[in-house]
DNA sequence: AGCTTTTATTTACGCGCGTCAAAATTATAT
DNA sequence: ATATAATTTTGACGCGCGTAAATAAAAGCT
């Protein structure tokens, strides 16, 4: 690797004995070019080390190459995962993702939207705060920018929705838990800040009524995205008050139930399978810790894998087909029953 | 708000009854303009929504609004978290942040400095990989572009250093455990990905000798960043095989301190001070999980705050300052002991 | 070899804004 | 009121690249 004093890609294409109009080709799609001029501007390119400057190459680009990568909560390591999937996908596909997190926060959503307007992105999978998002405010986005939703649905808005099939998660928790013992009660928030949780606790209610259970909903208070704090202080009270229906708890998610299984912790109470366990816990998401906890959680895990993907190739689709797809797509993937220590 | 027509700075300058060149001044710093002028732009912003074209923004400015924000792994809530206020910091002080994960890898990292390069940004908060990283090339970045390092220290390369002091995470452990227990052992990988891990283990030996007492390194294999898991596995074979020197651990992070939990569970080994217990386990970082472990873990604490906050400065400062600074500067903030059930 | 199709070159313009210098205006101080 | 300093306006150029149309060259085919 020579000095690199190319200045522009005039020089650049000088240096390549190739002209400036095709250069600019190649770097907008390396393979519109005829592969013995894509060899040659490659060979230079590895000798010269030149890089096209992207604020002058995205001015007048009919489309860019970026895609935003938004989602609620980065501290939730189940949305860095898979925002790590989807970075790559990306990446590989020759696009430039880029990763933003709402933090729980609907101003901080709205700005964040705000800043994908005006870096102009070929398309942008959003995961919405849920309930606390501003809904107009992410339809008139999604009218402006081609957009996919992941992870948490918004009825109708942008090209497509990506996401895991709440009732597949609860139906087979529902079903191996009253199966295996006890009639499980379903513990959550009063106000989940996610629309999957409503979507849940409906599939509970509907499995309990299919298998001719009574149904109990433990609803506990608490706001924000401190999951595990809150199912801690919730299931502190109702284990101390005695307010818990059954010897058997489905959390609506795996973060509440690390709380739950903290406060069972301090107050002395073993959760599990074994002769010496008073409780049974079982939740959902497979969250990346879940594995980890004492006892380790029985969940339904998502299907990672294929909702990124899913995801990332309908946002290519949706790029391809110039912006809109014929009808807008919503596809649910179901989960994988994990059974562990916890039930 | 009414239709936004407007396409250039022109036409909103037209509006605004104000040349460009002064909008276009406003625009990099508001408070570079008379207090009377800004607020008429500032009126005119609200009734028509212009925002400029920051591509056309940073194509021929000195210097960008950006801040590249680079951790070692997003998948950690503690960077997460740290990520979030370091944001957040710069936000408010008008700056552009975007933020990269490496997720532990050498390639994305290089990858990573390659992007931000061409981002031309005004400075750059880098948490390296540590042993991982290909310390050349970051040596080479920080000559070309104003970087602060935090959380892992390279000797000598960037402008300066913001991380925390080893030291008084360990001596302040060690001391406790001392204290009110048993003599601790010292639990880690062998070979550590982060430079930390090699300061908290001398951190222990020099605490030991201090103290007169005997030191026991207990090192686990295992490689990458899935500590919980390579914590989990070591801990396993060190309890079955009766290889734990003493009954107080002491584990050079949360992280593995998570799987070690999870391990002893699995044996059915009390962990904490009950007297039914038979290991005592402490640990640094204060990860945000830390608290919800069963029992919850004994650690000490990071000023995330002061890291966070004083990265921010400094890089600021050197932003100012033209992108040199007169020394390396390094700072360390004291660890917070937090004692909670392990030990 | 002659034809067609594909690909590259030449030439030229424009994007939206940064920036500069000189002139004009406005605010502040005396 | 006048001088001085601070700010804004005017007018103009350039940044690095996208893109378009006409032309030329190369490749593929018969």
């Amino acid at each position: 690797m020579s000095q690199n004093n190319i200045r522009n890609m005039d020089e650049f294409a000088a240096l390549c004995g190739i002209s400036r109009p095709t250069i600019s080709k190649y770097f907008f799609d390396p393979n519109s070019v005829r592969p013995s001029t894509r060899d040659r501007i490659e060979a230079a390119l590895k000798e010269y080390d030149y890089r096209p400057n992207i604020y002058a190459m995205n001015q007048n680009r009919r489309l860019t190459k970026n895609i935003g990568i938004v989602v609620p909560y980065l501290a939730d390591p189940f949305f860095a995962e898979i925002a790590r999937v989807i970075e790559r996908r990306c990446i590989d596909a020759g696009f430039t993702p880029t990763l933003f997190s709402s933090h729980g926060d609907q101003n901080q959503e709205i700005a964040i939207l705000d800043t994908l307007r005006s870096l102009r992105p070929a398309g942008v999978l959003l995961a919405p705060l849920g309930r606390a998002s501003d809904k107009a405010q992410i339809e008139e986005f999604c009218r402006d920018v081609p957009t996919i939703l992941f992870d948490s649905n918004i009825e109708g808005v942008g090209a497509a929705f990506v996401g895991s099939d709440n009732f597949s998660f609860v139906s087979q928790t529902v079903e191996y838990l009253s199966r295996t013992g006890n009639v499980p009660c379903f513990f959550e928030m009063r106000d989940p800040a996610n629309p999957n949780a409503n979507k849940r606790r409906h599939a509970y209610l509907e499995m309990m009524r299919r298998l001719n259970l009574e149904p109990h909903l433990v609803k506990i208070d608490g706001a924000g995205w401190g999951f595990e704090e809150i199912g801690r202080l919730g299931a502190l009270k109702v284990l101390k008050e005695g307010l818990l229906p059954t010897d058997t708890v489905l959390c609506s998610n795996d973060r509440l139930a690390i709380g739950f299984l903290s406060a069972c912790h301090e107050l002395g109470i073993r959760v599990g399978r074994d002769e010496d366990c008073t409780i049974r816990l079982a939740s959902h998401d497979d969250h990346p810790y879940s594995r980890f906890t004492c006892p380790s959680l029985t969940t339904a895990a998502h299907d990672y894998e294929a909702v990124s993907d899913h995801a990332v190739e309908t946002l290519f689709r949706l790029i391809d087909a110039g912006g809109a797809l014929e009808t807008r797509e919503e596809t649910l993937f179901a989960a994988r029953l994990i059974m562990r220590g916890s039930a």
